[in-house]
DNA sequence: GACAATCAGGACCGTTGGGGTCCGGTTAAG
DNA sequence: CTTAACCGGACCCCAACGGTCCTGATTGTC
């Protein structure tokens, strides 16, 4: 079903968590875990791969953690989709891989899988963090977050 | 890499195929199969799946076998996913599944993807499939369908 | 200077679902 | 009536993903 896969989500939902300002401002993959609710290893999991695409930055050592390194309204889905699953390509028949595919000489559509991959990262790409977390969400599930991290000890 | 199944590239092309009415209006899968290169069984499934999504008719006994209930300029990408893989939904959190999310009482993102599932549903529902057959191919990868037919013989 | 906290980077499994195959039944043409 | 073709399942195999754990490297604190 055109699934994306569940990390990414995880991915969504530590960056925003990440966000929240008013906390520490280097905050720990286990204190992350404890907010959201996410198992700590896939959290720390996550993270490792945000930090790989730099877009989180991490401090090693005691009192160290992770912080944002761009706010999220510069932070596109694409952006987490790809530091997550890796490059945005809905098929194995993208153009670079030639070769691949064993029928491609007979193949009718051959590369016109790109029109399709052009227009999902353009769609990807035009939706930031920011909007995800503020657009249109009832104020009841706006970030309560410390009445649930209480709730949750 | 939201990567999409095998088996939807699969169906493209075989509706393109389809839609080659120089040849029989009414074709066989192990015709389409054999023009393709796509393991005749396989064929079948996916029209099968195309057929319940009235994509193609059927007609059944001998001398029967498939045709397109619409021009290709009418059928979208979307439409040959939601036909194979059934409806676009980028995660399990979609509005209408409620409760299948074991942190959704904390959860900062709750239902927030839909934007993202909105979004990839027009990118999808603005490509047809006649686009993906002509737009920019050169000319020798288009269609030389009875040459491919001979050389695969 | 020793210790503790924390990230880094792997290796490691269990499960899931897609990809592919096959079979019995049904329909319709000849 | 025979044959060709679709129909609708059941079935199996394997790769990929989700999830866990372990062993280092690094850095602040006491």
């Amino acid at each position: 079903m055109l699934r994306l896969s569940k990390l990414t989500d995880y991915a969504v939902v530590v960056l925003i968590r990440l966000s929240d300002e008013s906390r520490e401002p280097v905050q720990t993959s286990p204190g992350i875990a404890l907010a959201t609710g996410v198992p700590e290893p896939t959290v720390a999991k996550v993270l490792k791969a945000l930090g790989a695409a730099s877009l989180v930055a991490s401090q090693r050592g005691a009192r160290g953690g992770y912080r944002l390194r761009q706010t999220l309204d510069r932070v596109t889905i694409a952006d987490v989709i790809a530091a997550i699953d890796g490059p945005i390509a809905l098929t194995a028949c993208v153009e670079g891989s030639g070769g691949c595919c064993d029928v491609q000489n007979i193949c009718a559509v051959k590369g016109r899988w790109d029109l399709v991959n052009d227009a999902i990262r353009t769609a990807l790409g035009g939706i930031t963090l920011a909007e995800m977390r503020t657009a249109s969400v009832p104020a009841v599930f706006r970030l309560p977050a410390h009445a649930s991290i209480a709730a949750a000890e």
